[in-house]
DNA sequence: TAATCAGTTTGATATATGTCAAAATTCATG
DNA sequence: CATGAATTTTGACATATATCAAACTGATTA
């Protein structure tokens, strides 16, 4: 199994700096893997509240988390601020600023955390020799775009349970994709940001977290959640109307 | 002026098929632009109605919109649907499936459209090749993620009427970059539809139309609109909380 | 021109979420 | 472990939008 074996090696290749995203479905000969591998030996520690990047910072880089997460977050000229987004490790974080070639959110961390810097340039130069690169860089930009739509959807027909519902399963998802379990974890934003996100306030959310309690959907303490009826939950979405 | 000739022939170039989009930043030698030229020698024409692509169909290149406009929508399990965005000429049309191989949304035409088809295999392999067209491929996708997320923000923290605004001003802004007046214009899309994309109910939307012709912000008879305002429309924008 | 039909506007009422306030809980720090 | 700060929960009330219904407008067709 060619695939499995330079799959592997891949790993180990890229161990210095978590860059599972951007390596784990491609196929590299180990020559290339140096390449991928000497694309970012950097790997830089914030601490909760540090800002990875702040709206106006020049773009450079692409951000690989290699543990901890984030939230992206836009300023309107008021001085709101306002979730765009939650990151967790294993994800891509900084695709926005491509366009602009300036930063237009800014980035900061929820929990201690690691990311690996990506200079966006030796990406590009490396994915021009690299099909296989070449078309997962592209595929994770097409997911944010899905993720932002599906988001869009939730904001726009939903019902505050709803969103909260398609939130959890969300971060569920997420979460067992990185063999976590996804139905026990914690989560690492406050109930004001989860509304921010969500485009509701603390409160409501609040409400709509003990709701699901009173239902037997969830356990909730704080910030520690369980999933208790994952379909239930699932159903709840998407029967209105 | 190295530039501005080559942009100038790469717009001949490119004349049977509108890539204004794709093409006009791009800095091409003649043969380059012949390669580019190549890349889409098909342009088929939609009636009003008509799709481009359905939910689920496999993804196999993007579009550039020559003529006309478009809406996406995402179908619910339940038989909902709701507006994704609204594509017009010149824009490009598609970026959501890269990720699934599937399109997980449809296109369908608001008027009687026509389209370029581009292959993406073969655009992925003309960009390893032309470093500036692979470095705006990814500002479109850039793009189209930041748009996304300007959506989200004015969808989660918004009112009715701030909605709105926002969305003629971007309609506006879209008319300007092409060349088309940006404070007289024809809605191509129902009160139906702009609240599907917005999130709000046609009701609702109706009396926001109205309230602003009321203000003298704007005239609406139908779907022919002028904004009479827009430094107005500006400040209705996040002037509240 | 008249008739029909889809789309739009307007009105009256219901309901979900926001707002304000206070109590309860959790978290951080000494 | 104790204290104070931050976060979360809960309650009472206000308000924006949804819902339901009807009238109106503009476009299409006979």
């Amino acid at each position: 199994m060619q695939r499995s074996v330079s799959t592997f090696r891949l790993k180990a290749a890229c161990s210095n700096c978590n860059l599972r995203e951007l390596c784990l479905p491609v196929d590299l000969s180990i020559d290339e893997m140096q390449q991928m591998d000497d694309l970012s030996r950097l790997k830089r520690g914030y601490a909760r509240g540090d800002y990875l990047y702040r709206s106006g910072d020049k773009f450079q880089s692409l951000f690989a988390i290699h543990s901890g997460s984030f939230k992206t977050q836009a300023l309107h000229e008021d001085g709101r601020e306002q979730v765009t987004g939650f990151q967790m490790y294993g994800e891509i974080i900084g695709l926005d600023a491509i366009c602009t070639d300036h930063h237009t959110c800014e980035a900061v961390a929820l929990e201690n955390s690691e990311v690996c810097e990506l200079p966006f340039n030796k990406l590009e130069a490396l994915s021009r020799k690299l099909p296989s690169l070449q078309r997962h860089l592209h595929k994770i930009m097409s997911r944010e775009i899905v993720r932002d739509q599906g988001i869009m959807l939730l904001l726009g027909s939903m019902r505050a349970e709803e969103r909260l519902a398609v939130f959890l399963l969300n971060l569920s998802q997420r979460f067992a994709a990185r063999g976590l379990s996804q139905t026990q974890f914690q989560l690492r934003m406050s109930r004001q940001e989860i509304g921010s996100y969500l485009g509701l306030k603390l409160e409501t959310v609040s409400r709509a977290f003990s709701n699901f309690q009173e239902s037997d959907l969830i356990s909730v303490k704080a910030r520690a959640v369980e999933l208790l009826d994952l379909p239930g939950l699932h159903s709840l979405v998407g029967k209105q109307l």
